[in-house]
DNA sequence: AGATTGCAAGAGCAGTGCTCACTTTTGTGT
DNA sequence: ACACAAAAGTGAGCACTGCTCTTGCAATCT
């Protein structure tokens, strides 16, 4: 059945009302992001939004998704762009990671910042599409153990963690030893670590002179932890 | 010259209210922490605070000093009572910042979160007291290095992050070759992400069963990447 | 055409940060 | 001991927030 007219206007409000609070995000960060600013910018009366979104939480809740798709999409689209040994597409997918941060700090900060106090997103909604970055992290690990470019972590995996990996390779069907998808892990908070006090701006001030160099630099000695060839 | 009553007094309601600031933290967030209800707390109407503290943003540095003076605190008594091989301490420094992160998220946040918005905590006051973890984490790489039980790092240093490094070393009085100290800052930036992904619950949920041990397990990938004996 | 459903408006509540004019308290110098 | 000035506290008020509820209007379906 075709969409009525009536489901198109609604959708296309939806849009505009996730476009225009991504909008906002750009200026003033998630905890300052006004349901009543949006309804002014949408050229509608305040309360008129809540047919929308039932509440402030829930917009927020669809800019995460917005925003963990818009990273999701950077990152692969770096990977296409990128050669294929395995240390240039860490470094591709790490910049892209950090380039998107650094463009739009608010929205990484609602993702890997500060979770909005007293609310947890919504499991369902958010868990898949934040899982893409560290599967295309692991998928590197994954090509690069294929054609024998992985060497195998050298610390012994303790039993409860090798369980938890056993199950997370069996889940998602990743051909990875237990012991190099643990290093996974460390990749995972690792980049974000790294991003995070790049975008946050935690090293001190003045501390850094040349921090893309840096950056690279880190992503290498992350790319040596996990046994990258 | 001896203080006045009233300077005594002073202080006293200044510690009041960053008491009542940090209880508040513990329930709600750095985002929805209200002045007035400090004032209330205090039993005070609201516009009295604006005597001690002349904005909310003001409060929030406190918080924050307060916040790294109690991290650093924990940090340096768990290596007080931490054995003398630098594994046993880097773990016993990483298991105090997961702990106290654990037991107070919001503390953490403001530290290690997002930023409050288009607020930028006045260096002077924070940055000193920020740099404490990190100096006790490279004291325990250079105490190691002295002992002769510090890997060099294979991976060349390039110039530009070099030159940074150097700089660093000459300013804090480091017996630490560059190529080490590089390595330090991503046992820094290592250490926080993987904190901050447990405090902010970023692992998925139920990817972790044994989170304690990922945790110590993770922490000696950091140990092998600086190159502890 | 008439009934139903969806949308927007506007008033209103409780809360926030912050300012300002004002009163009360308090410490001190004469 | 008393007056005076500085400090502390008060309460009203402004502009803003999230959110609810009732009301009017318009588009859609039967």
């Amino acid at each position: 059945m075709a969409p009525t007219p009536r489901q198109l206007a609604r959708e296309h409000t939806m849009r505009e009302i996730v476009r225009i609070g991504r909008a906002q995000l750009a200026t003033v960060g998630p905890a300052d992001l006004s349901l009543r600013a949006v309804a002014r910018e949408l050229g509608v009366v305040s309360s008129a939004v809540y047919r929308y979104v039932s509440s402030r939480d829930e917009l927020l809740t669809l800019l995460i998704v917005d925003a963990y798709d818009e990273l999701g999409d950077a990152v692969d689209a770096a990977l296409a762009d990128a050669p294929d040994g395995p240390r240039d597409r860490l470094l591709a997918a790490a910049r892209a990671v950090r380039t998107w941060g650094l463009r739009a700090p608010s929205s990484y900060a609602l993702l890997y910042g500060t979770p909005v106090p007293g609310y947890a997103a919504p499991a369902d909604l958010t868990t898949q599409p934040g899982t893409r970055v560290v599967l295309a992290l692991v998928g590197i690990m994954v090509a690069a153990s294929e054609a024998g470019g992985l060497r195998p972590p050298q610390r012994e995996v303790p039993n409860g963690v090798r369980a938890d990996m056993e199950r997370i390779r069996a889940e998602f069907g990743l051909e990875l030893p237990a012991g190099a998808l643990a290093t996974g892990f460390q990749l995972w908070s690792g980049l974000f670590g790294l991003v995070s006090f790049d975008v946050f701006d935690q090293w001190g001030p003045g501390t850094l002179t040349d921090r893309d160099g840096f950056f690279d630099y880190q992503v290498g000695l992350l790319g040596d932890l996990v046994g990258l060839a």
